[in-house]
DNA sequence: GAGTGGTCTAGACCACTAA
DNA sequence: TAGTGGTCTAGACCACTCA
C-alpha cells in the first residue's frame, strides 16, 4: 500500500466491500481511497469481534504500522468511524469500541422525552414473548423469507409509573436463538445492551417511519387511554454491520406529556 | 498565527466566539484550536454576506494565504462547515455557499414522504397572512418580548391535490418587515428560498417536537377529515447563524398516505 | 515520563472541471 | 493547461491520562 513510491494508482488490492457498481458496462474498476480501504478493514475487525464493544482498539500508530500506511490515513479512517458512532475517541486514553452499555447511548434510539423536566429511564413490563413464523410484512422488512422463524416481544414502558409506550418487536429467529422471557426479565439495562452482549448483534443505525394513529382497544387498555385516542406510531428498522436489517419495532407512544424530539440539520 | 516558530500557544488572538467557560473561577483562558478560529472567521463572512448563497468562496489556497495558516488548517475548517451544510464542496470547481434554492434542499426540513412512490413537491394555498403581537408562548420560543411584532402565516399544503399539511408560521416582525401575502404568492419555490433571497435570513438548522393530537374543527375542515381524527403535530423552531431562533412553525400532518421519515444514527 | 489522540505544517500527487 | 478540491505522507508539537 505504499503510495509515494510504488505506484500511481492506489488500487493494488481493492477492498471489494460495498459494491457501488452503479450504471451499465462494468468498465469502471471500483475506486476507493486508501483511507476508505483502511476503514473497511477496521470495520471488519469490529464486526468479527476482534475488538469487542467497550474495549480499546490499537493505537493509531500501531494500526498505521500494521496496514503500512501513515498515521494520518488511519486517523481519517477512524474519524469517519467515530462520526458514525462505531468507535469513540478519548484524548490521552485511546479509541474504544462503542457500546450500548452507557447512559449516553440510552437515548440515541429512544427519542421520546418529557415535555418538562429531564429524561428518566423507563420501567419495562413484558407482555408477551414467543417464537413464531414471520408474517409477510415482517419478513419483507427484515429481509427474511415469509414463514421464517422470528422472536416476537410485546412490552409496555412506563415513565414515573405512567404507561407511555406499547411496543412490539420482531427479531430474526436465527440470530436470537436463546432469547427467552427469562433472559429479558433478568437482564437489567437497555435491550440493545443485551443484544450486544449476549447475542453479538450490535445495532448501528435505524430508520423510523412516524405516523399518528387512533388507539385500538388493545393499545387503549395498555396505555390507559380511550379507544380512538391519538397515538404516535413509530415503525423502526434497525441495522447492524453491512446495513443488514436485524430488528423491526413498532412503538405506540402516548404523547400527552412527552414528545418525540428531533434535530434537523 | 504562525504556529511552528513564534509561539508554543496558539492563542495569540482568540476568536472570542462561543464561550465555553464552564465551571468556576475563570482562570482557564478560552482555548480553541486554530482551525476553529478560522472556521469562525469564515462563518462571519458567510453571515455578513461577503459571500452570498450559491456563490463560490475563495479557494483553500487563497484563504490559507489570507489567514496566514496552512491549507490543511483551512481544509479542516471547511470540512466542518460542509458537514454542517453551510457550504458545499465540488471537486474541480470550488466551495459554494449553500442555498435553499435547490431541489435537494427542499426535503431537508420537510420530512413528510408518501408511503408509496417518490416524493413530490407540494402545492401551497395561503389561508392567512397578518402582522400581530407575539403571544407569550411564541415570544418565548423566538426569544422575543411578549407583545413584539410577528408575522403570522397560515397555509395548507397539498400533495397531488390532497390537502395534507395545515401549517402555522410565526416570524420575528423586525427581520421580515416587507413580508406580505403578495410576496408569498408571487414567489415560486420553497419558502426558505424566499427568506434567504429577499430577507437575508438563512435557516441553518432546526429542532422539532412531534406529537399525535386529535383534529379540532379547523384542522378537520382544512384537511378534509373528521373532527377528532389523529394528526401528527410537528412544532419546529428554526435557527440561523449564531443559533438565533428566527422561525416558529406548527404543522399538522395528515398521515393516512404519508409518514414522517427519520434516520437514527 | 511514556503513550495516546489532537492540531498544524509543508509538500507531493491525483481526479475533476473548464477555458 | 491551469486551477480546484481530494488524498497521502512525514514530522513536529500540544493536551490529556495514567502509572
Amino acid at each position: 500500500m505504499n503510495q509515494a513510491s510504488s505506484n500511481s494508482n492506489n488500487n493494488g488490492a481493492p477492498s471489494g466491500g460495498s459494491g457501488n457498481a452503479a450504471g451499465g458496462a462494468g468498465s469502471s474498476p471500483t475506486f476507493s481511497p486508501l483511507y476508505q480501504q483502511i476503514k473497511a478493514l477496521i470495520t471488519q475487525s469490529l464486526q468479527s469481534g476482534e475488538w469487542k464493544p467497550g474495549e480499546l482498539i490499537p493505537s493509531e500508530v500501531e494500526l498505521a504500522g500494521r496496514f503500512k500506511v501513515s498515521q494520518g490515513t488511519v486517523r481519517k479512517a477512524i474519524d469517519e468511524l467515530a462520526a458514525e458512532n462505531l468507535v469513540m475517541r478519548r484524548q490521552g486514553k485511546g479509541t474504544f469500541v462503542s457500546t450500548h452499555h452507557e447512559a449516553r447511548a440510552h437515548f440515541r434510539f429512544l427519542r421520546l422525552v418529557p415535555d418538562e423536566g429531564v429524561p428518566h429511564h423507563p420501567d419495562n413490563k413484558l407482555i408477551e414473548v414467543k417464537r413464531m413464523r414471520a408474517p409477510a410484512e415482517v419478513a419483507r422488512l427484515l429481509d427474511l423469507k415469509s414463514g421464517d422463524a422470528v422472536v416476537y416481544i410485546k412490552r409496555v414502558m412506563s415513565f414515573e409509573g405512567e404507561p407511555t409506550i406499547l411496543e412490539e418487536i420482531w427479531l430474526p429467529g436465527l440470530l436470537f436463538k436463546g432469547l427467552t422471557a427469562e433472559r429479558l426479565i433478568e437482564y437489567r439495562g437497555p435491550m440493545y445492551g443485551l443484544f450486544e452482549s449476549e447475542f453479538g448483534t450490535r445495532m448501528i443505525r435505524a430508520t423510523e417511519k412516524i405516523r399518528a394513529i387512533a388507539a385500538d382497544s388493545t393499545a387503549a387498555e395498555f396505555l390507559h387511554v380511550k379507544e380512538g385516542s391519538p397515538l404516535l406510531c413509530a415503525e423502526r428498522v434497525s441495522f447492524t454491520y453491512g446495513d443488514k436489517a436485524v430488528e423491526l419495532r413498532r412503538g405506540l407512544y402516548l404523547t400527552a406529556h412527552h414528545h418525540y424530539q428531533n434535530e434537523l440539520s
